[in-house]
DNA sequence: CTCCTAAGTGAGTGATTACTCACTTATATA
DNA sequence: TATATAAGTGAGTAATCACTCACTTAGGAG
């Protein structure tokens, strides 16, 4: 497989979940449950196959290792994380018409990975935690940031930084500032303290305006 | 042990390396070392034997569980983590001085934790993988957190938005905007592109003058 | 009905696990 | 010097682990 296809087998990887036998569904969805909760290797297969309704043999029958059913949950999940930035229409359209604002585009953004997040908790605490372990994860991640992720977000903070609507600081401080930004909110919304009272879109709201604005007092 | 003692006791558990074994030094010294590499479910007490030059007995010696291994290396970290927001002239002597601004404040936090993390990659590793599936770990740092760091914060940043020195937005906002950007800097800088060029001075600047005035250019 | 293949099963296996215990060694105190 | 206590050891153990395999069941093609 050569370089080229890489990404695009990472990316039909996110519609693999076509053809999927009922019980290899159901594992699944118990893996990522348990996988969540407890981690990976804290996670037993037996554990899994008792909570999927299935014997223990029957996991094996799909996935030739317990390694391979988290590798087969979490690259799907960092596809389905990070596809609006593969899309040409998100980043680069927004970007295109000028009359949308930096910050227009970071509402959409927000908006949009916080519904995603939403509906995925587990998928996502998998995916935090396992990538510090298992390098093929971290590479796949890190090959979709710099290829993708990374130079949609420059072209638009370069242009943006001309036009004079952002601040003249290097793009990949105001890029890491801004994804900080979010994925720091996202995290503390739902995985730190997702039992706290949250008026979600005062929040998301305030937080782009800190983004953009500071902390100070508006002058 | 009532509750005013318990934060006590977790204070002086940061200081409860003074009378150790050297082989418990040692234990401790390749617990922390593969705990961070590989993860506590992943490691086991046979592999810590080995890598401290030890019989595996001697862990059971010092340790009644691996689980007891953990905690003692995760609960004094902690507190090594968060202290200086215990110390009384940290945060509130700071905030008496009014010449100093809340950006004053901001420089001398993040400068302290990021040479703090500097020295203690590992053991940060640690503590922010496994309080996510150890209940106890992870109310230890909450219990600090609620009692000791948020009132000071709250104390702070009330004030500064007193005198008009900060926006009016809810303290529980400005706090938690102000963490991620302070936190997912070090986090960045340390864990997830440890490896890239930093010029630590410039960043750290940059990251509290955007904490501050925000991205938008200079008005 | 006869193949064929894929899906599903669960008892079985060798390796590894956290932990124990009877024992030795070292240190301090009386 | 005698004695007590703590530190250190490593072979041993029951439990659990990921994974295998001979087998059954189901469904579709000819």
């Amino acid at each position: 497989m050569d370089k080229q296809d890489y990404l695009q087998h990472l990316i039909n990887a996110g519609e693999e979940d076509v053809q999927l036998t009922p019980k290899q569904a159901k594992i699944l969805e118990a893996a990522i449950e348990i996988f969540a909760e407890k981690g990976y290797a804290a996670t037993s297969t037996s554990e899994i196959a008792k909570k999927a309704g299935v014997a223990e043999g029957t996991i094996f029958r799909h996935y030739k290792t317990k390694k391979e059913l988290l590798i087969s949950i979490v690259t799907p999940g960092i596809i389905k994380l990070t596809v609006p930035f593969f899309a040409d229409q998100f980043v680069s359209e927004v970007f295109k018409e000028r009359s949308e604002s930096y910050e227009q585009l970071l509402r959409k953004i927000i908006r949009n990975r916080f519904e995603f997040v939403q509906k995925n908790v587990p998928l996502l605490k998998i995916i935090i935690q396992e990538m510090a372990f298992h390098e093929e994860l971290k590479q796949s991640f890190q090959s979709i940031f710099i290829k993708k992720i990374f130079p949609k977000f420059d072209e638009a903070v370069t242009q943006f930084k001309k036009d004079g609507l952002i601040v003249d600081y290097p793009s990949s401080s105001i890029i890491r500032f801004t994804m900080t930004t979010i994925i720091g909110f996202i995290i503390t919304r739902f995985l730190i303290l997702p039992e706290a009272e949250w008026d979600d879109d005062e929040e998301i709201d305030r937080t782009i305006r800190m983004l953009m604005h500071g902390i100070q007092p508006d002058s």
